[in-house]
RNA sequence: GCCCCUCUAGCUCAAUUGGUCAGAGCGUCGGACUCUUAAUCCGCAGGUUCUGGGUUCGAGUCCCAGGGGGGGUACCA
């Protein structure tokens, strides 16, 4: 109804005129929803009037003015689409109907029904505008195709891109599903820290801020881990928080600077119960999203379906790399062996370290799965407990999905003494120059002390596995709005 | 951090080997039209070709630097 200014507001800078319009409502009821009409009035024969007056609301996709008739597609927050159909006869305000912006919300009154031609419309009585558009709405037929666009103006990608859409309204919903799965299987969910003063939980390089008034320096948290196994401590045996983490690394098609991590304990259990509880729930959410287990993600192939498979790393590292390590081996062989296959080592790298990277440069790429790549060595996971059978290695597993990592997990380490022991080994990484390795973290040593009772604990990485469900390439398909560089003027 | 690719009206895209090439469709604005479906038809407006240098008689096109974005790699769960 205005003149779109390209690229800039056009408003006046007295603040008159520009959306919404002085006349816009201050509320508005609409009656029903464009999915509501499709699905209780699809079957009205061409030329059929229902008699029911119905309110409906939504943006104008289409416009199709034709001198004492016109045309609008109205697509509203059901996702479903229907047609405005004005008659110079019948509706109030003929004149400026004629005029809408695509891209304009419009509310409007009238009776439903089937245009002679077929198509199922509300015969537009009365209508009000409630918001114009003053920026281009984007090619009606192409969408909007502009990544840089669809991520930094998503409000423009989510109309413009009905796939956009679809992709997070599958988001909330293996949210909500999540929540909803594991407080049936009495988890309840909490909330902790996002400031701490220690990172802790995971081995990754924290954000700092500081807290003026406390002039204190603080972390945004890496994981949540460490929290909720107090709560164990504390009695709550099933707890889980889905969190909001931060790590202060790269980006790429499958890390975005903050992310959303479930992770979950439970007590009484080990990394077995951990392996059963994450195949069941990803079976859950893809049978309830697409009605089976049988995906196909960037055209391979993927089968959900429990049981997953479990092998151990040594057994993958034989599979794929042809040669049978164990971290018992003397170092110097270890060494010698990741070199021989392309790995580049550092000198202080112990068998446990050698060993993970043996497997991650030459095996974990390889995998599709979904596989559980169970058992660990004890170097590297310095919160998991001892493995009940295999000395210097732990119970520890990640699901390994469409090739990316999707979840770890373990037995919890439950003993204060050796969780010490840990987290010095741990702070001397971290005086030799490794900035992701942990720090002593005395309160949580106190909270072991009292007593935490066997736990099985499980992360994963929700937006991966958003990723694997609506099939999409990039975590930024997946988070409304990911971290990007500033726009400049 | 490093490497490669990319950036033209609001949107989607064109512009032989550097040579009136700055264009089209859609959208916007104005007009016509009583059942349209990406409606159709007529008309107007709309660009510092990401920015800044350079080479050249001549640069959207080639070179350099910077910026945004994408992909890969490194680091990284």
């Amino acid at each position: 109804m205005t003149d779109a200014i390209p690229g800039e507001p056009s408003a006046p800078a007295d603040g008159t005129g520009g959306a919404p319009p002085a006349s816009a409502p201050y509320r508005f009821d609409p009656t029903a929803t464009a999915a509501h009409l499709r699905a209780t009035h699809d079957h009205l024969e061409a030329g059929e009037e229902t008699g029911i007056t119905v309110t409906v609301a939504g943006r104008v996709m289409l416009h199709r003015p034709q001198g004492r008739l016109a045309f609008a597609t109205l697509r509203d927050g059901s996702g479903a689409e229907v047609q405005l159909f004005a008659l110079a006869k019948v509706t109030e305000q003929f004149d400026a109907f004629g005029r809408i912006s695509l891209g304009d919300w419009v509310g409007a009154t009238g009776e439903v029904v089937k245009t002679k031609v077929g198509e199922l419309s509300v015969k537009v009585s009365s209508w009000t505008l409630l918001a114009e558009t003053r920026r281009g709405f984007g090619d009606k037929w192409h969408g909007i195709t502009d990544v840089d666009t669809r991520y930094r103006q998503r409000y423009v990608d989510l109309w413009a891109n009905p796939e956009s859409r679809t992709t997070f309204l599958a988001r909330s919903r293996v949210l909500s599903l999540t929540r909803r799965w594991l407080e049936d299987r009495s988890f309840i969910e909490v909330e902790t820290p996002v400031f701490h003063p220690i990172p802790g939980g995971a081995l990754a390089k924290p954000f700092t801020t500081h807290h003026n008034a406390l002039d204190l320096d603080l972390f945004l948290r890496i994981a949540p881990e460490l929290y909720l196994k107090r709560l164990v401590v504390g009695g709550f045996e099933r707890v889980f928080e889905i969190a909001r983490v931060f790590r202060n690394e790269g980006l790429s098609t499958r890390h975005n600077p903050e992310f959303t991590m479930l992770e979950l304990y439970q007590a009484y259990g080990d990394y077995g119960d951990a392996m059963a509880l994450t195949e069941e729930l990803v079976a859950h959410l893809a049978t309830e999203l697409h009605g089976t287990t049988q995906l196909t993600y960037g055209g391979r192939p993927l089968d959900l379906t429990p049981p997953w498979r479990r092998a151990s790393l040594t057994d993958l590292v034989e599979e794929h790399a042809g040669v049978h390590v164990d971290v018992r081996m003397p170092v110097e062989e270890l060494r010698r062996i990741a070199r021989e296959h392309g790995v580049e080592v550092e000198d202080d790298y112990g068998p446990g370290k050698l060993l993970l990277e043996l497997y991650e440069k030459t095996t974990e790429a390889e995998l599709w799965g979904p596989v559980f790549v169970v058992d660990y060595p004890k170097e590297v996971s310095p919160l998991a407990r001892d493995h009940r059978e295999l000395p210097d290695m732990v119970e520890r597993f990640e699901g390994i999905v469409a090739g990316r990592e999707l979840c770890n997990a373990f037995s919890e380490l439950l003993d204060p003494v050796e969780q010490r022991a840990r987290f010095e080994d741990q702070a001397r990484l971290k005086v030799a120059g490794d900035d992701e390795a942990m720090v002593v973290d005395e309160d949580y040593l106190r909270a072991l002390d009292h007593g935490l009772p066997p736990t099985a604990g499980l992360g994963i990485g929700m937006d991966r596995l958003v990723m694997l469900l609506t099939d999409t390439a990039s975590i930024r398909d997946v988070i409304l709005f990911p971290t990007l560089r500033p726009e400049q003027d």
